[in-house]
RNA sequence: GUGGCUGUAGCUCAAUGGCAGAGCACCGGACUGUGGCUCCGGUGGUUGUGGGUUCGAGUCCCAUCAGCCACCCCA
């Protein structure tokens, strides 16, 4: 085989696509429901929008986005992250209009790329469903979000579901939780991995979610953010609790090591896990961004969004229907195969075959030109419904034997009245 | 980017350094115009790719590509 798909990307076959359209379609209806519209943004954007939005010094923007060049030497990025091209859309295209306070609510469904080493439930194209409230620091507009994804994952039969919450603070208590922490380790910090050593200055929020045993034991007895929290962020993450709790989702963890790893997040943070991905449990994520509207040069804009994964959204799913022992539905069987036998019906079953399918009618024929024996088991396995017979019998009563795949009955139907047939209810 | 495991037919997998196989699937026949069941037969392979060792390599060695697992990190 001369050519085979880059790294870390997959062919979704038509065996897989069915599993995808349900899943997208019952987002999109979830999403009719909250009352999100959909938004398309491009698939690249300017380099300098994912830098400014996700942090200089995220590994996202270090070593994971697909940058290029164009032919007028602008840098360009494959989207790496779903909420700043939403962000920059909201902006650029006034979809605020003229009302300052309006709260605007939108959802994609799109591809990411991200440049990592790849593994299942980790590859370097993934789809996002993603949803994002602007307008609003309701911290029932938090728990709506969430109620939202626990409404799309337990439509697709994703039960066993984990919710971890946390709050990152803001502007105003942050700084000081920093610092607290930063005292906290400090004695110990020679202790501690190398990736620690270099986050203690860079981002000092990662070295609690740190998954080595010696460095949790360090971060241990630290200050947790959610015991330092400013008044405004302290009332607001008791908002989102009481909110959950209030819509019944009172099944969440709270996790004073949840950080998320971009920048722009504040007070709120989550992530959704389900079981069956191995390490790459995580199959939602998201939090507050009240400030990336202003970073971008917008009003001060409160805002809260999440990303939820389809490629292991879809694994969880397998996952979920294997432990339930449900298999998967038989396939609906539907259409009709217009089965021709000898050189004169192949004319008249072609004729057949286009008005059947003007007539709103799944439709097949064989262009191999096979024995009728062929011809039904193909039928029966590409699951039609009925299988239109027309040999030298029919031709010459000018009617059509229409067989039923499923029970075997068959029946004689004038080739005019075929259409009609087709759509009665079955019990004829 | 780091470490490890694995690549044989469409799929799942065999084959002590010595003739590349099985089951399923697919095609045909038994059944000349009737699918599903059964039986019989058949097609299908540069053993991921490229080198090397050897009289001889699917098997051993090197490189490379890809997948998987654990990291890093993320959805």
């Amino acid at each position: 085989m001369q050519y085979r798909r880059p790294r870390g990307v997959n062919d979704i076959t038509p065996a897989e696509v069915g599993r995808w359209q349900r899943a997208e379609t019952l987002y999109r209806d979830l999403c009719r429901r909250f009352a999100y519209q959909e938004i398309r943004t491009p698939i690249f954007e300017q380099t300098e929008l994912f830098v400014r939005a996700i942090g200089e010094e995220t590994d996202l923007v270090n070593k994971e986005m697909y940058t290029f060049q164009d032919r007028g030497g602008r840098s360009l990025t494959l989207r790496a992250e779903g909420t700043a091209p939403v962000v920059r859309a909201f902006l650029e295209d006034s979809l605020q209009g003229q009302d300052r306070e309006r709260l605007v609510k939108l959802f994609y469904l799109a591809p990411i790329f991200r440049y990592e080493r790849p593994q299942a439930g980790r590859y370097r194209q993934h789809h996002q469903a993603g949803a994002e409230a602007l307008g609003s620091a309701n911290p029932a507009l938090d728990a709506e979000i969430m109620a939202l994804a626990t409404s799309f994952y337990h439509g697709l039969g994703i039960t066993e579901l984990t919710l971890l919450l946390n709050s990152v603070g803001c502007p105003v208590c942050r700084p000081g939780h920093l610092q607290q922490l930063k005292a906290a380790v400090a004695p110990r910090l020679r202790e501690m991995c190398g990736d620690c050593q270099r986050r203690f200055d860079i981002n000092p929020l990662r070295l609690l979610d740190c998954k080595r045993a010696t460095c949790q034991e360090v971060t241990a007895n630290a200050p947790k953010m959610t015991d330092l929290l400013c008044e405004d962020c302290g009332t607001h993450f008791e908002g989102v609790q009481s909110a959950l709790r209030e819509i019944g989702i009172d099944w969440f963890t709270l996790e004073p090591r949840l950080v998320r790893g971009l920048d722009y997040y504040t007070q709120t943070a989550f992530e959704f896990r389900a079981p069956g991905l191995g390490a790459q449990d995580s199959i939602g994520g998201g939090g507050r961004y009240d400030g990336l509207v202003r970073e971008f040069g917008g009003p001060p804009t409160p805002a809260v969004g999440i990303g939820m994964g389809l490629e292991r959204v879809l694994i969880a799913q397998e996952a979920a229907e294997a432990a339930a022992e449900t298999g998967a539905l038989p396939a609906l069987r539907e259409g009709v195969f217009v089965a021709a036998l000898g050189e004169q019906a192949w004319e008249p079953a072609l004729r057949l075959l286009q008005e059947l399918r003007q007539a709103g009618q799944v439709a097949e024929v064989d262009y191999r030109r096979r024995s009728m024996r062929a011809q039904l088991s193909f039928a029966d396995k590409e699951g039609f419904r009925w299988a239109a017979i027309l040999g030298e019998d029919e031709l010459r009563e000018e009617n059509v034997t229409l067989r039923n795949l499923e029970t075997g009955e068959q029946e004689s139907v004038k080739a005019a009245k075929l259409g009609d047939r087709l759509t009665k209810p079955d019990s004829q």
